[in-house]
DNA sequence: TCGATTTGACCGGG
DNA sequence: CCCGGTCAAATCGA
């Protein structure tokens, strides 16, 4: 972001910008009117695609470096400058027994074997890097051994699209209960756990109680499960908006199935 | 067919 | 120059 604000472009790109910008302010309004009209849900879709591929543009834009002018082409790609190191800041470190989802939607871009390192680190960006300009990273390197595996994960950036997560908190009317709706992180596990079975459902949900001590895990393949539950219980209402607190609540209420499993 | 992953090349910072 | 982060062509697979 801040590496490229300080590009110097070129007047060219900058008046496409200029001209893109002009052009999603347009789309953006005219998105703001269609969703008035009910009936008009398909233009919406339509409009919101015109909306990504303008911030797409701007965003190549915006990141690239490559000349506008037409020099000496190279014999074979040349790369350079088609990328800026970011600079190491905003970062968060996570280390857990398993490798958990964490509600986003991750793309691998490459893998590095790494001095001094039994395994080889992996890198991911945003799926929503392209159409929503999202910057955040992630690197996933195990660094401990089998019987007692540890992946550590380094975040890199924050989030900044609007991905619809699948993370998302539905408060259940019941007075002594929450339920959440997580499917991809408990499907995922559920998945490994139950890795000879050929089937698996689509969807599953965490019951938790807030009155008995207990976490229950409701799904076709699981039984009812119990153990402590209670830290989190107080907890779920007052941050069912953080969207951080609730990945860390996640976390924690996955450490404790990996405990029970 | 098209999005995701793999993997070797390329690049920049130290 | 080395190491690690990123790119992008090739490949995979749903």
């Amino acid at each position: 972001m801040e590496a490229a604000a300080s590009i110097s472009v070129d007047k060219g790109s900058e008046r496409v910008m200029e001209e893109l910008s002009q052009g999603r302010r347009y789309a953006d309004q005219l998105l703001a009117m269609l969703r008035d009209d009910t009936s008009s849900a398909s233009s919406s879709c339509l409009v919101e695609k015109i909306l990504h591929s303008f911030t797409h543009s701007l965003s190549i834009l915006l990141t690239s470096q490559l000349p506008l002018k037409s020099e000496a082409l190279p014999i074979h790609k040349d790369r350079r400058g088609c990328y800026k190191r970011r600079k190491t800041s905003e970062i968060l470190i996570k280390e857990t027994t398993s490798l958990v989802e964490d509600g986003h939607a991750w793309r691998k871009y490459g893998q590095k074997v790494i001095l001094n390192a039994k395994h080889p680190r992996n890198y991911y960006r945003c799926t929503h890097k392209f159409d929503q300009g999202c910057q955040a990273t992630k690197q996933v390197q195990k660094i401990q051994d089998d019987p007692f595996p540890l992946f550590k994960t380094t975040y890199l950036s924050h989030h900044t699209c609007s991905s619809n997560s699948p993370n998302q908190i539905i408060m259940d009317t019941d007075s002594n209960s929450i339920t959440w709706s997580f499917d991809s992180l408990l499907s995922s596990m559920i998945k490994r756990e139950n890795t000879s079975k050929s089937e698996t459902s689509s969807s599953s949900s965490v019951v938790l109680d807030t009155s008995p001590d207990q976490l229950r895990c409701i799904d076709n393949n699981f039984s009812v499960i119990s153990s402590s539950a209670s830290d989190y219980a107080g907890d779920v209402y007052s941050c069912a908006t953080a969207t951080e607190t609730n990945n860390m609540i996640f976390d924690d209420i996955l450490a404790l199935y990996e405990g029970i499993i």
